[in-house]
RNA sequence: GGCGCGUUCGUCUAGAGGCCCAGGACGCCGCCCUUUCAAGGCGGAGAUCGGGGGUUCGAAUCCCCCACGCGCUACCA
């Protein structure tokens, strides 16, 4: 989803710009909500952006293996060591005590947090009963002074421990807690810098206190100001947040999405707009990053994609469009797609694509062999009243039909409808319509001379005979 | 409720005491170009820098208070 997948972004482009390696691991460790294709869609969307890894899964590393829930016994160990030394204690409480808990602390308007009932047990007390009940590892925060975070992005953020929760770290699956999983992980796998969402920074106490209680040394913090949806709500489901390949699957471009998502919380200096992977590689840097959240602007984003489609090459744009084709037209239009056909209209339809999903229904009328169906309304809208449609219809279809076959070319298509003005006395902007809507469906789209060129005479000429006869 | 973070044009942002009566980009509006629609060119509206107090010769930039918004508050990440 977009909000990882920026943050994915942002450590990347850091190591890429700074000489470092970006690794992939998966943290798979809630097996309730275990979606067996995530994974491969997390790495098709991280691939299609063109961010690759130097370690993880299917590239390898000294590190692996990059699945958390392949790395239990190293949660394990770490957890024991920590019950060892008195950090942390076996929780047997039953998830309804722990409801009534928390439904009692909000009644009473007290904090919430474990209450520390089994933090009392005796060490004796814990393993006996571990033999028999379920329990969870919790870990023991201390609760005197403050744990002190330096971040990046927002400087130096103090918490005080009295607050603070002592949290699940191993659950009652013996999988590991994302709180406990980072911080070894991390650590083993010798990250250097924790780059994540803002959300998680009320829980960076607990990563603080874990690595302190380890022996082990914190990575650097930096984290990302929130994505925030149209509502100013943290970006949902609903919201925008959708898998990064649905983006993909609607027609945007890997190079527009990167700069959209570059430029969410960062800047490169006073004026930079566009900006390729390149130079985000070369450039990144997270002393720019902002501290204040940012709104997901798709009207930016579509500028940014129309943009990368007319910078586009033309050959590639010519396979996209083939591309486009063959997925986005109605089953009855007839396969292959005519490559000649494709290969004419790409320059027209290069300044009027914002998404590539556009562009199937603009093409459409040169597929189907059937009138393009169409409210009767638009053939008139424009030149305000029937009588002047037929009157256009009518002189178009004279002056068309004294085209030959062989002369059925652009430059005389024009000049036969260009020749319309005097006898109609009206200006070719004016009637145009009326012959755009007959031929395509609708009153825009990709130049009419070209269209009609494209339809070829018998086609063009049945579907202006067409709207003659449905005006009457 | 508690804790934390945040607050510059509608939106993304520039801005680290004087260059800012605040710059760029998207969006919006207008004009030009034009076979429609776009694209492109040119121009415009749009922020008294959340509010109030300080500090300073001077504050969007430093300090304090307030307000508002958001995040977290799970055996989810």
């Amino acid at each position: 989803h977009v909000g990882n997948i920026r943050s994915a972004l942002f450590s990347w482009a850091y190591a890429r710009a700074n000489g470092g390696q970006f690794l992939l691991r998966i943290e798979d460790t809630d097996r309730n909500r275990l979606v067996e294709t995530s994974t491969g869609a997390i790495m098709e969307s991280l691939r299609w952006l063109g961010i690759d890894w130097d370690e993880g899964p299917e590239v390898g590393g000294p590190h692996a293996p990059y699945f958390q829930s392949q790395r239990l016994p190293l949660y394990q160990k770490a957890a024991a060591t920590l019950i060892d030394e008195g950090r942390a204690y076996r929780c047997f409480c039953s998830t309804e005590r722990l409801d009534q808990m928390r439904a009692a602390q909000a009644a009473n308007k007290q904090p919430p947090g474990y209450d520390g009932l089994c933090r009392r047990l005796t060490p004796e007390e814990a393993i006996a009963r571990a033999r028999t009940e379920p329990f969870t590892v919790r870990f023991a925060m201390l609760k005197d002074g403050q744990t002190e975070l330096n971040d990046i992005v927002r400087g130096r953020v103090v918490f005080e421990n009295k607050l603070q929760d002592d949290f699940v770290m191993v659950k009652s699956d013996g999988y590991p807690t994302y709180h406990l999983g980072v911080v070894v992980d991390d650590t083993e796998m010798e990250i250097t810098h924790a780059i994540r969402g803002d959300e998680w920074i009320s829980s960076a106490p607990k990563h603080i206190q874990l690595y302190e209680a380890l022996g082990w040394e914190p990575p650097v913090w930096a984290h990302l100001p929130l994505i925030l949806g149209p509502d100013h709500k943290k970006l949902s489901k609903r919201s925008g947040d959708t898998a990064l390949l649905d983006y993909k699957a609607s027609g945007y471009l890997p190079e527009a999405m990167i700069n959209f998502l570059s430029f969410l919380g960062w800047s490169l200096d006073d004026h930079t707009a566009i900006l390729g992977v390149d130079e985000l590689k070369e450039h990144f840097d997270l002393q720019r990053v902002v501290a204040n959240p940012a709104v997901f602007d798709i009207d930016r984003l579509n500028f940014l994609n129309g943009h990368y489609i007319r910078e586009m090459a033309p050959d590639r744009w010519i396979e996209t469009i083939a591309y486009w084709c063959e997925a986005g037209l109605p089953d009855t239009v007839k396969r292959p797609i005519s490559r000649e056909v494709v290969e004419q209209v790409a320059p027209l339809l290069k300044e009027r694509v914002a998404k590539l999903s556009d562009i199937a229904p603009m093409v459409e009328f040169l597929f189907g062999y059937d009138v393009p169906d169409y409210p009767l309304e638009t053939l008139v809208e424009r030149v305000g009243d029937t009588a002047t449609a037929v009157r256009v219809l009518d002189a178009a279809l004279t002056h068309l039909d004294a085209v030959s076959e062989e002369g059925w070319q652009v430059e005389r298509i024009e000049a036969s409808i260009r020749g319309l003005e005097e006898p109609l006395e009206m200006k070719l902007r004016k009637f145009v319509s009326v012959l755009y809507v007959a031929e395509m469906g609708r009153a825009q789209g990709i130049p009419l001379f070209d269209s009609l060129a494209l339809l070829g005479r018998e086609r063009a000429l049945q579907r202006l005979r067409t709207a003659r006869l449905r005006l009457g």
